[in-house]
RNA sequence: GGGUGCGUGGCCUAGCCAGGAUAGGGCGCUGGCCUUCUAAGCCAGAUAUCGCGGGUUCGAAUCCCGCCGCAUCCGCCA
């Protein structure tokens, strides 16, 4: 895929070299800078200024007086910058007709004949998602879209621990606990009481903690029956999960349980291979990993592999389990806790050793309450559907400020209160930690979802109520107000943004951009009369190139572009 | 004690990987803009020792070292 920006980049990029060569004999590597305001690419001179012991200001002066080229539209030397202007007609005249060409794929990357699986959420299922964990949905969600959008060919999985403690405690709870559970419309709600009373029952009572060590111990064992009646309780919570996530746009390709490696036998060679490893060692009789020698450093440095009775714990079934995810892709990709560091640090020892297949993982910090820590047993907790319930009452106050109910209110008040919720948690870089906030999550304002889908929305309203829509565009058409010629050159720098999310895991960059874009738009609002003026044509392609990019980055962004609001 | 991540106006955040010019946004605050394509918008204004201290460099929010604060981990748990 060949993006005009890029050209204009690599044409400045070879004038300097060539400049540089041509004046100073050398052979330069030209790395442009591309500054907010000053220019649109720029070159500083300094580094240069050393090697060929001339001012950085007489380097800027000279080389700007050699570069030019079809796509340069003005050259300055500014205080030992070389900056360099796009010639946004040229830019214009070729990005706007490919906008209109691939409309839905423009700013996506080729085809790279590589699949990738994103694994994420992998919640325990034994409750409903809260907002901390809702942060996993959602940045997995979005960087596979990303990748697909990449070239990539994603498919994304859940790995569901069907017989580690955390569901263990609910079953037992919903087999032995005669209680009266809350209505609620969603089981995942309903069931979370049978979790919460086993568990602090397990904490006084031994016998109750010994029944619920002796359901994983079977579980561990392999027994059908158990997790079938396991499975029987934990899949009504875990669809109430899905239909969670459903409600935020978000599907989960595949949903894989943890006992699948144990019956097919995959743990047990993972265990068999690693004890033949210099770096495992004895315990009694249990097997263990030095993670010293990996870099890892603390109280103990032992990872355990088994217990002392030879059965596999969760870190060596997740190995297990990636030994397989590795020979269904090529590459793959985790999205995980920061809690889950050091765990993730042992699979990728054990997968090394093992001469497997090492996942990338992307980490993120926890959400937390403004008064600390979420957690589900103090009750100091923001269930998901709660969010999502309110951001939707909230939507709809605001819509019905604005139209008369009709039969698109509830589609609108919806997409505006996902879009909100996905946009306020995707907008933070994962490592970042997010303090909760009623006011933030439902704000629709400024750095927002609305706030993009709102531009959107009036690029469709404009080009709704125009005559016709131009089919062709003209090549010839100058821009020639600063703000068109600022959106032209915004829309032209999307394939990049994309680029560089791909490259960088980084979904938090597209949202930057959208808002952006938007922003750059309502300027051009504000400055340039569309409909009823005598640039009524050209500005219309303007307006329907936007509405294209800013769609398109909704799209990686898993928010509904809305028509209307 | 050790590891890892984070620390940017009152609050939130981009920029940090690949060091460059007046640190870009948003919320909130003050004042202004709807007979004109949707005011979920726009304009103007106030607010910053880029946690602290050193170092490298012509140049550091960005790289290196030390310190402080917060988070997280260091279970034969998951």
């Amino acid at each position: 895929m060949k993006y005009p920006y890029e050209t204009f980049k690599r044409e400045v990029s070879e004038q300097l070299a060539c400049a540089i060569t041509a004046v100073y004999g050398i052979e330069a590597d030209v790395k442009l800078e591309e500054p907010k305001g000053m220019a649109d690419v720029a070159y500083p001179c300094f580094s240069l200024s050393k090697q060929v012991g001339e001012s950085p200001l007489k380097i800027a002066e000279t080389l700007a007086k050699r570069v030019e080229g079809k796509w340069i539209a003005r050259v300055e030397a500014v205080r030992g910058y070389v900056n360099v202007f796009v010639n946004t007609d040229m830019l214009a005249a070729q990005l706007l007709p490919q906008i209109q060409e691939m409309g839905d794929s423009f700013g996506s990357q080729e085809e790279k004949h590589e699949t990738v699986i994103v694994e994420h959420t992998s919640a325990n299922p034994n409750g409903p998602l809260h907002v901390g964990r809702a942060r996993n949905p959602i940045i997995g969600d979005t960087l596979a879209r990303l990748l697909r959008f990449g070239g990539y060919r994603v498919t994304t999985q859940y790995y569901v621990d069907d017989m580690g403690k955390q569901v263990a405690i609910l079953y037992w709870g919903a087999t032995h606990l005669d209680m009266e559970l809350p209505e609620h419309e969603k089981e995942d709600h309903r069931y979370v009481g049978f979790y919460q009373k086993a568990a602090s029952l397990m904490e006084t009572d031994e016998s109750v903690q010994r029944e619920i060590e002796e359901i994983v111990k079977r579980a561990e064992r392999g027994d059908r029956t158990l997790l079938n009646e396991i499975r029987s309780i934990y899949g009504k919570v875990l669809e109430g999960m899905v239909e969670s996530l459903k409600q935020l746009n978000i599907t989960i390709d595949e949903f894989v349980e943890e006992s699948r490696f144990i019956f097919d036998g995959s743990t047990e060679r993972v265990i068999r291979e690693l004890e033949k490893s210099e770096y495992t060692g004895r315990d009694g009789n249990a097997l263990y990993l030095d993670m010293e020698p990996f870099g890892v450093h603390g109280r103990d440095k032992r990872f355990y592999i088994t217990r002392n009775d030879g059965t596999s714990l969760y870190a060596t079934r997740d190995v297990a389990y990636h030994v397989w995810k590795g020979e269904q892709a090529d590459m793959l990709i985790n999205v995980l806790g920061e809690d889950h560091k050091l765990e993730a640090k042992f699979v990728e020892v054990a997968l090394r050793l093992l001469h497997k297949k090492v996942p990338e993982t992307i980490f993120y910090s926890f959400v937390s309450l403004p008064e600390g820590k979420m957690s589900t047993r103090k009750a100091r907790v923001v269930y998901l559907d709660d969010l999502i319930h309110e951001a939707r009452e909230r939507a709809l106050a605001e819509v019905l400020k604005r139209r008369e109910r009709d039969d698109k209110i509830d589609h609108i008040a919806h997409h505006v209160a996902m879009g909100a919720i996905r946009y306020n948690i995707i907008k933070v870089r994962a490592e970042k930690p997010i303090v909760f906030k009623w006011e933030e999550a439902l704000n629709f304002e400024g750095q927002s979802a609305p706030f993009i889908q709102y531009a959107h929305a009036r690029c469709c309203s404009i080009l709704r109520k125009a005559a016709r829509t131009p089919s062709q565009v003209d090549p010839h058409a100058e821009y020639g107000h600063e703000s068109e010629r600022e959106l032209v050159k915004t829309l032209a720098r999307f394939p990049d943004v994309v680029g560089e999310g791909v490259r960088n895991r980084n979904p938090s960059a597209v949202a930057e951009y959208a808002h952006e874009l938007a922003s750059c738009f309502n300027a051009f609002y504000r400055d340039c009369k569309v409909l009823g003026s005598p640039e009524e044509e050209k500005r219309l392609v303007l307006v329907a190139a936007t509405r294209q990019v800013l769609r398109n980055s909704l799209h990686i962004l898993g928010i509904e572009a809305l028509e209307e609001m």
